[in-house]
DNA sequence: ATCGTTGCCGGGAACGATTGCGTAAATAAA
DNA sequence: TTTATTTACGCAATCGTTCCCGGCAACGAT
């Protein structure tokens, strides 16, 4: 079944007139006289005339819809982003078309390729965590793509970037626990390649330094594939809990790792915050409903949705090309709770 | 700035060619000696030809991309349902455009005459909470557009739906509670006007009425924009806990709501279940841990989303028009916890 | 009476691709 | 040699719009 649309000629046809003169009238130009004018409106009207927006992208090279390339809708931070993506967007007449890599740098690839392909205005990207090979990106925004990234970005990329501060974010969490009296703190994290995960590892570091204690590696658990799947997961903390010295308290790096932590503590009957300390990064909103209550850092996702798309705006509606780029970086937000206090 | 595409012409005009021997010879037609493909797919593939989806949407009338409508993004059993039709889509080689609706019939429409009008090939559909005017949808649908309903569907309108069992779940769950010992039991509903919310009531009235118990009309509050403003489940809640004869549990019809009324509950310092039973329809992955460890209807959103893609797959690889149309009921899977159980 | 203006409108190319039809050359059949 | 057939390609229309030109009245000015 087809959907059979009105066109231009239909109305030209039925009042006697050229394509032209319906096409001008409807946009209003001066140069058609107000009779005509009314009397194509009116018909536009009364048989429910829309433009074609297809022919109109082949025309003007632009299709009013933008790509935004994610690892999992699924996810309460993504989807929170996308929520204000998509609000900019849709007050600024662009649609929103999207698409899921599961982390993984072909789908990446293949995602990015066809969006391209298929026209679309500008790119939102959070890269995947497997993806180590950004040529292809460099190269679609050589050919002129704009593309702004979000969360997760790639530092050596010239273009609009907005992250959070993960550095202080990981930095005040760590600074935080050892408040608390923890002093063995080990971390969870994703994928080693991302961006986040080495500014927030650094934050961690440095926290730490500040304090002067020793960074033990064995405290460092990295999952590549960032809490997708629980098994990597449960491996990092079965490691952790396998040590001589146990760690005392864990900060997990990601929103899914952080509550695979505590799902897998629970699991082992271990109670957090008495024998574990546990803090992470989260954007879920029931995390103050959790037993017990978790300590995370929540990112700004909607806002960072926002200015991502604002962003992008910007790199869509200027004229020359943009040589000046900036990283809008947020801030997050700590919030304490049970979790990481011990009693 | 504009992405700068190669085209066609670019292709015969360095090869000294006609354009429709070069599409032809991208297409691999027989009309086309080997030497002349070998030299114009090689070409092609060294200055990174691809053929302009735009162009070929305009001459096959088709895009190649649907939409789908649903009131918010940031939502486990939204964002989960996407998930699941951008997996199928993906698979099928179309792309998705989301778009919300905040419960507003407005955006509804608005968001509706957008699509329809950027010529998506289909729609997946479900309905604002606000909304009470299908005729709109029901004129599209007429005019031919694809269109399948899910989850929040339209009883009269004829076409492809997929839903959960909701008499069903609310049925299991009602009794479930009644089996616990709780007998006055409330509802706090969604807007009144979704399927959903009559399907859920009917399930939970009808158990009642197995047991022989009278519905107590003051047990039944409903919040129009279910669990998007606090503020309404507060209210809801509230009224229940200054009936002269409380409810002893209570029945959430959907997501927000479930962790709404907890929210509440324990605000008021009311202890969960022993003051106050509580069950309700939830896609929260985090329910398990919450405390105390939440018993909820969960809907099969992944599948929801694939089953509905491929319903409105069917619907548009179909030549004629299709006259026969099925509702998928899948089944809810009840949860029970702690939250349910009298200690 | 002629020349510019102005107002109003139509013809047709263009955007990038596909495709039915026509046709020249080469080959096969008569 | 003539005719038929095949091979391999080009021309031009098409999808729905926009927009550059050009044209034709009518009118005022000279």
């Amino acid at each position: 079944m087809k959907f059979e649309a009105v066109t231009i000629k239909d109305i030209a046809k039925a009042l006697g007139l050229s394509t032209s003169t319906v096409s001008r009238a409807l946009r209003d130009s001066y140069e058609i006289s107000p009779e005509t004018k009314k009397l194509v409106l009116e018909y536009a009207e009364k048989i429910n005339y829309h433009p074609n927006p297809i022919a109109l992208s082949l025309k003007e090279r632009r299709s009013r819809s933008i790509g935004v390339i994610v690892s999992e809708i699924a996810n309460s931070f993504f989807s929170q982003a996308i929520d204000g993506i998509e609000s900019i967007a849709y007050n600024n007449g662009y649609n929103v078309i999207i698409s899921q890599t599961r982390e993984s740098q072909e789908r990446e690839q293949i995602n990015l390729n066809y969006l391209t392909s298929r026209s679309v205005d500008g790119l939102i990207i959070s890269v995947s965590a497997e993806t180590s090979d950004f040529s292809f990106i460099k190269d679609i925004i050589s050919r002129g793509m704009p593309v702004v990234f979000f969360d997760r970005v790639v530092p050596d990329i010239d273009t609009h970037k907005v992250v959070v501060d993960n550095y202080r974010g990981a930095f005040d969490a760590t600074r935080h626990l050892l408040e608390s009296g923890y002093r063995r703190i080990a971390a969870v994290t994703n994928s080693e390649t991302l961006s986040i995960t080495q500014d927030r590892m650094a934050g961690y570091r440095a926290a730490l330094a500040e304090e002067g204690i020793a960074e033990e590696p064995g405290y460092i658990r990295s999952c590549p594939h960032g809490g997708l799947v629980l098994a990597e997961v449960n491996t990092a903390v079965e490691g952790l809990l396998a040590m001589e010295t146990k760690p005392d308290a864990i900060l997990a790096l990601s929103d899914k790792l952080t509550t695979g932590c505590l799902r897998i503590l629970k699991n082992k009957g271990l109670q957090v915050p008495r024998d574990m300390g546990l803090i992470g990064f989260s954007n879920s909103d029931l995390t103050e409903l959790i037993d017990p209550p978790l300590s995370i850092i929540k990112q700004p996702a909607l806002e960072m949705g926002e200015v991502a798309m604002n962003s992008l705006l910007q790199l869509l509606n200027s004229k020359q090309p943009v040589t000046e780029f900036n990283t809008h970086k947020l801030a997050p937000q700590l919030i304490i709770r049970t979790s990481s206090v011990r009693a």
